[in-house]
RNA sequence: GUGGGUGUAGCUCAGCAGGUAGAGCACCUGGUUGUGGUCCAGGAUGUCGCGGGUUCGAGUCCCGUCACUCACCCCA
């Protein structure tokens, strides 16, 4: 026997057949219509960009571990993009001149990471990306907050499913090099550590801490200060609390959006002051969903303008999961609405005349492309969804009538040709 | 990279002191030559992941391998 290919994608991608498709779909719409409404303009770019662009700010696991690299016929090192924030600081930097800050764009792109799958961790998602380029007002910070809160509520999550964990990296360190007076050279091993506070028992954090060079002391204290919730925000330096974006928007009535929470601390290099992260509060999906977080200087790789700028992604796969373990996920689309079916081949023509009537007034019909027995056609159609089947049969059509069937009930009518289009869309609203 | 679990029909799975491959769902045909979803009758479909070993005989036991999956790491 032949050794056949195998039809499974590629480990760790996926393939969409219609039914998950239009579920995708119809999700990811609804986000983009409330984006949209925040005035932000979609844009995309290619999936290919030069490794360097990486190597430089997105984190040492992805650029180390993740990534996805080949090498161009011109020796030009590439990679499949594994996030977009690299590339979008790229165009806004390319572009700056032409652009009128602040700029609010968002995208949806495919990413690549090489990653071994398990639940919420593929090797290829797709990822709404969210940004606002040049400005460092805190109202970036309240109107992304605010974005998020109407975005989950188009998906129809209700307040108590999910919660906006958010922190900030000036205070962070500030908590670190003065409250805990930990070497400048330690923050980034300190924070990484603080990113699995939550995740670690005592003993094995206390374990990492001594590696790290942290005393007990410092150990127990760093815990006191990780657990003191709001508490916390009153004992930190003056100057830091100046610095902070994030002390701003917990000044501000937008308050009760967020929830300040020191052990947010995010893995991306880039982020410079506020992080955040959108966890599932339910307790089979504990897990963060989306985040992001603000960066002073991304832009810089690119040119001389300092362009700041916050943002965040939102991932398809741990999305799924939240919509599933909250049974929010819309139901498949169906084929069509309408079915036109012709009792015999001599009537497949006016079906198809029809038919085509149909779709000029917005109805989503089909016809047979074979000819099969009513039975089995009515069949078809009702498994492709059609709610209405309008059936041509030759006495009717001779007298210039169609029969007008409602699938659900199963109510049938004569309806003058000319008027079916009108029939039928009734049945439908 | 580390550790666990699972691979049998299109799907979900059963089979196990080693003795000729099963069920439900889905699919196809007919009952109904112009009426679907219910019902009845019938039908097609498997290198039992792959390779090797033990045995008279292996889906079942042993070894290897691959794939999938979950967790760790990290992250969307």
């Amino acid at each position: 026997m032949a050794d056949y290919l195998p039809t499974a994608p590629y480990r760790g991608t996926r393939d969409f057949l219609p039914a998950e498709m239009s579920v995708r779909t119809e999700v990811f719409e609804r986000l983009y219509e409330v984006i949209e409404r925040y005035g932000y303009l979609r844009y995309d770019g290619p999936i290919l960009e030069p490794v360097e662009i990486y190597e430089a700010k997105s984190s040492r696991e992805i650029v180390e571990q993740q990534l996805y690299t080949l090498t161009d016929r011109g020796d030009r090192r590439l990679a499949l993009r594994p996030e977009m924030t690299p590339s979008v600081a790229r165009i806004i930097a390319g572009n700056a001149g032409k652009l009128q800050f602040p700029v609010r764009w968002y995208s949806h792109p495919n990413c690549h990471r090489y990653e071994r799958p398990q639940r919420g961790r593929v090797r290829e998602h797709w990822q709404i990306n969210v940004d606002v380029f040049g400005s460092e007002s805190p109202s970036c910070e309240i109107e992304i907050f605010e974005l998020i809160h109407d975005m989950m509520a188009a998906l129809r999550a209700a307040p108590e499913m999910w919660v906006l964990r958010v922190s900030d990296r000036v205070l962070l360190n500030a908590i670190l090099t003065t409250m805990l007076e930990i070497p400048a050279e330690q923050v980034r091993d300190v924070s990484a550590l603080i990113d699995r506070w939550e995740k670690y028992p005592h003993d094995r954090l206390g374990q990492e801490a001594g590696e790290l060079g942290l005393t007990d002391k410092q150990f127990h204290r760093l815990g006191e200060i990780l657990s003191a919730g709001d508490a916390l925000l009153d004992e930190l330096p003056g100057d830091a609390r100046e610095q902070s974006v994030l002390m701003r928007v917990l000044e501000s009535d937008a308050r009760d959006l967020i929830t300040f929470d020191p052990l947010i601390v995010r893995g991306f290099d880039y982020y410079t002051s506020t992080v955040f992260e959108v966890f599932d509060t339910s307790v089979e999906n504990r897990r963060s969903l989306f985040g992001g977080g603000r960066y002073a200087n991304l832009v810089g790789l690119f040119c001389a303008a300092q362009i700041p700028g916050i943002g965040f992604g939102m991932g398809d796969v741990t999305l799924m999961d939240f919509l599933r373990t909250h049974d929010l996920l819309p139901a498949p689309r169906s084929e069509v609405d309408v079915a036109v079916i012709p009792v015999d081949e001599t009537l497949a023509e006016p079906a198809r005349r029809l038919a085509r009537e149909l779709r000029r007034a917005g109805l989503r019909t089909n016809t047979p492309l074979e000819t099969r027995k009513l039975g089995k056609e009515l069949a078809r159609a009702s498994k492709a969804g059609a709610r209405v089947a309008v059936i041509v049969g030759q006495d009717e059509w001779t007298a210039g009538t169609v029969t007008i069937r409602n699938m659900v009930t199963g109510d049938q009518q004569q309806t003058p040709v000319g008027a079916a289009p009108a029939t039928v869309a009734t049945m439908l609203d």
